[in-house]
DNA sequence: CTACGTATTAACTAGTTAGTTAAGTACAGC
DNA sequence: GCTGTACTTAACTAACTAGTTAATACGTAG
């Protein structure tokens, strides 16, 4: 899997001209893109349907026309982020190696994906200050849950069965562990980087965090 | 530090009453009271100004002449939060325990307070979708760094100087693999008890989680 | 008791917001 | 070419929002 290969919704380029191109799956995602970057930086109460309308290359009645309306439309984009997380998480690949370092291997690679998204991470971040009350509407919810839970408890499975794995926790665990590494090093980075004089995401810090991520769950896993 | 000490803002009982009492202190502790509870659970763009006004026992415009703006006021709970958090972990006792059980000590206790106070780590949440923009014009800011990083300094130190801790890392790491642990708990709550149906904050996991937490962090200072 | 400053209540307001109405037009099928 | 429908633009709107103005009155000092 290589992180590059999943990029932040980049609106495309303005191309002024004063004819009508109808091409509805393009206005469709000009409007999604720009409504997660929006969401993501302002929130959902902040931001503004006139001002995502104003940074697409269409008009609001568009945004009502294709999603019906804000809450629809932050749906959509939490819907897509989570998708694109779990597709990416689809193709982590352990294969082939011991659970010692498909663990690490594990950790690493969600390290790097959740670095790859920050507009992703800050999305659900906000979803969890409205209570999750609009994912709680997603007829896609029963498919959210991550296939890469699968993949680790296969893992958890054979370090027991090889003796180096505790037992006390389940796969679930495991996966809150690191996700809470993952998750808040994007969405504490502001108010630590105030209070600390330490960004988080700094690439400098970057391989450091990543091998204490791997370290950690292993020496939790392996401990005695 | 006993956790039930630090109780989160109750907004006093309502006394219906004709006459006019004044009392600045306690027309004032009470906006705040119920800006934070708002605000946490609104974010800071979701909170109404007249929604907090219409749950105190005041009028909007005492707000403005307390607070000057819903800006003002925002920034005085999230002072208030840290300050809150900060004062309680000054209270952390470790002496006379050795390293080991000085670590396993701070990490449950921050667990404790952290769960303690659902509204200030939802509030640091908010803070951060803002980009740590409110809290930057704080005046108390350079005043909010942990006191509990000192103890954990010379947690470190003591456990290398026996020998035992690992010395790659410092106290400003171990410090966010505790906090990221805990605020992960509280601040990704929702979304999580979503897709996976486990609701991290149940009391029944409530021992698990501590004990993990425990486990975890000292698992990694101490692995060879 | 009076005066004054601070605290409080009540009503008002200009600008903003999510959503709506009306009109225009691209495009495919016939 | 005509028609109907889906896509698009432009303008409008009722309700909401943070903040303001005006009036009232409490509490204390003299």
């Amino acid at each position: 899997m290589d992180p590059s290969s999943f990029d932040e919704p980049q609106p495309e380029a303005v191309t002024p001209t004063a004819e009508r191109v109808r091409d509805a799956d393009r206005t469709r995602a000009d409007i999604l893109d720009v409504a997660t970057t929006e969401f993501s930086e302002q929130g959902y109460a902040g931001a503004r349907v006139d001002e995502i309308a104003a940074k697409t290359r269409t008009t609001k009645r568009m945004i009502y026309y294709y999603f019906q309306s804000k809450e629809n439309l932050y749906l959509a984009a939490l819907e897509r982020a989570y998708e694109m997380i779990r597709a990416s998480e689809r193709e982590v690949d352990v294969q082939g190696l011991g659970p010692r370092e498909a663990i690490r291997r594990l950790a690493e690679l969600t390290f790097d994906h959740h670095e790859s998204h920050p507009h992703f991470i800050r999305l659900v971040t906000i979803e969890n200050i409205h209570g999750a009350k609009h994912i709680a509407k997603s007829e896609s919810l029963p498919g959210l849950a991550d296939p890469v839970l699968e993949v680790l408890s296969e893992i958890l499975r054979s370090g027991r069965a090889e003796g180096e794995f505790r037992d006390d926790v389940d796969a679930l665990d495991v996966h809150m562990m690191i996700s809470a590494f993952c998750v808040f090093r994007t969405a504490n980075r502001h108010t630590f980087k105030a209070i600390f004089d330490r960004d988080m995401l700094d690439p400098r810090y970057r391989a450091h965090y990543r091998t204490m991520l791997g370290d950690m769950v292993l020496d939790y896993l392996t401990a005695r």
